[in-house]
RNA sequence: GCUCCCAUCGUCCAGCGGCCUAGGACUCCGCCCUUUCAAGGCGGCAACGCGGGUUCGAAUCCCGUUGGGAGCACCA
């Protein structure tokens, strides 16, 4: 989820300020696993509607590169970083470096010690006579390196702090932290928006953007925003390279896009402190990266799903039944042809679905009752046993009796008879009065309005339900 | 351990020195409306982590502290 969401910044961002919009996902393997995290993320970003400019070949951005012309690239940029000492050689290995750090009484989790910058040409070529091959570090400037991150303002690393990285492996293959510099000066990338979890990562690329600079194969650099993460439940980081297992679960659940964006867009950031629904262009309109939020924020089901609710009443009846007819065959309740009959009840009910759910799947047990066959139809025991007892007999019969005799099967009609019957001559409360007669018809204890429902149902089908009803009511009595 | 980030109701966001006895939204709880459930209306519970400064005045600035998070590979 949080993937999405900085692809949603990034996509907010470059539509707000009329740029074009590169989605990356960065691995020099082009692993299985990255292929398929660069995939559910398009996917999800096409099912969501944000649209793209242009992108890398599918698989990462850099597998394929090192095979082809761009490999030769990034060896010949390296080379030129190494003779104008902006790189050099390391031949240390983990180990040594680990030992030397215990030996001088330090942490060895502190890392690379620079030792290798040090070293003489004498000792280089010694270190090769032992069939050592070296990687190529990064010299880290002596001074702090400062930004001005787009969310966070003003972020500094001291001196020192950053150990010098390697940036070519010791078979000549390139590594993300050359890699992803050069790919965004070579794309001209301008602004770069992705997580947090990069922020450490920064200063060292900063660092090669300079030495890029130096050696003309860029001038200047991108600005860098670092998103906060999306948590879950508790407070840790939720998804981190399966987008797809949560976006496709809550659109498997009935979200909405326009649903699911607003409340995306509005974990970290608000477009006004008084408002919090709004439209995907509303949203274009007022994107501002600055005043993105720098916290954590937690997925909260229950606000997105508000959120999706008053989107969803916000659409217009067709457009919301059309919606809502995938999750009705996906829950067996229409057939994936459905009839145009069948379609036509759909359309009668939808407004009063409409506003009764937070998410598309909740729509199947609402409707279930108008599209069952009569002979399968059965209100569900949990409702039955309490609203079909024997104290309902003499309600289901003075039901049956004053509909059967009413002229007109409408809501209206329907509503005042069984008022008049069940109310006023009976003198049920209505509350009382009108729970066995819904669970009779709708087979539920909640449901669309019930008049209204009956006529939709029809008055053979709602007498029969009235009918069998009444006989499960006297055999409870018996 | 080191480095860096973050810190306002349970959650998300607003607040960028006085408008704050801190506002909105979600959740929760009442009430109204009502044939159920919703929707809608009204109301309620609920927060500036702590300690120092700076200032006439601090949720807002600074420092410290505590707490949370991330990163620390010849991964990305």
């Amino acid at each position: 989820m949080g993937l999405i969401r900085t692809a949603l910044f990034n996509w907010a961002f470059a539509r707000h300020n009329g740029g074009s919009l590169v989605f990356r996902i960065e691995d020099t393997d082009a692993s299985r696993d990255s292929e398929q995290a660069y995939q559910a993320l398009l996917d999800g970003l096409r099912w969501l509607g944000l649209d793209w400019d242009e992108g890398p070949e599918v698989g990462g951005a850099y597998g394929p590169y090192r095979q082809s012309e761009r490999g030769h690239l990034y060896a010949d940029i390296a080379k030129r970083l190494l003779e104008a000492g902006e790189l050099y050689e390391a031949y240390s290995t983990p180990e040594e470096v680990a030992e030397r750090r215990r030996a001088a009484g330090q942490d060895p989790q502190l890392g690379y010690d620079n030792h290798d910058r040090y070293l003489t040409e004498q000792q280089r070529a010694e270190l090769r006579e032992q069939g050592r091959t070296p990687v190529l570090r990064l010299r880290m400037p002596d001074e702090d390196v400062t930004w001005h991150d787009l969310v966070r303002g003003e972020i500094t690393f001291q001196a020192g702090t950053v150990p010098d990285p390697v940036l070519v492996r010791g078979n000549g293959d390139p590594l993300y932290t050359l890699t992803n510099p050069v790919d965004d000066a070579l794309m001209d990338i301008t602004h770069v928006l992705r997580g947090e979890d990069l922020l450490p990562s920064t200063p060292r690329q900063i660092a090669l953007y300079r030495a890029l600079t130096r050696i003309g194969v860029t001038t200047g650099r991108p600005e860098f925003g670092h998103l906060p993460y999306v948590t879950g439940e508790g407070n840790k980081k939720l998804s981190k390279r399966d987008p797809q297992s949560n976006l496709f679960h809550h659109r498997d659940r009935g979200f909405i896009p326009e649903g699911l964006l607003n409340y995306l867009a509005l974990l970290g950031w608000s477009i006004a402190d008084d408002r919090d629904v709004f439209t995907v262009d509303e949203l274009v309109q007022a994107f501002d990266i600055r005043k993105v939020s720098a916290n954590p924020a937690r997925f909260d089901v229950k606000k997105a799903e508000a959120i999706n609710a008053t989107h969803l009443r916000a659409l217009d009846v067709a457009d919301f039944t059309e919606r809502m007819l995938p999750y009705l065959i996906a829950a067996g309740v229409l057939d994936p042809y459905p009839s145009d009959s069948d379609l036509e009840t759909l359309r009668a009910i939808a407004p009063m679905v409409q506003e009764r759910v937070t998410v598309l799947s909740e729509a199947g047990p609402l409707v279930r009752f108008l599209f069952v066959d009569e002979a399968g139809f059965e209100p569900e025991e949990s409702a039955s046993s309490k609203a079909l007892t024997s104290d309902a007999l003499p309600l289901l019969d003075a039901a049956i009796a004053a509909l059967e005799a009413m002229s007109a099967w409408r809501t209206e009609e329907i509503e005042n008879t069984l008022k008049d019957a069940l109310v006023e001559r009976l003198g049920w409360r209505p509350r009382k009065a009108f729970t066995p007669i819904r669970v009779a018809v709708t087979g539920r204890t909640v449901s669309p309005p019930l008049f209204e429902s009956m006529e939709i149902l029809g008055r053979e089908r709602s007498l029969a339900r009235l009918r069998k009803a009444r006989e499960r009511a006297a055999n409870a009595a018996a």
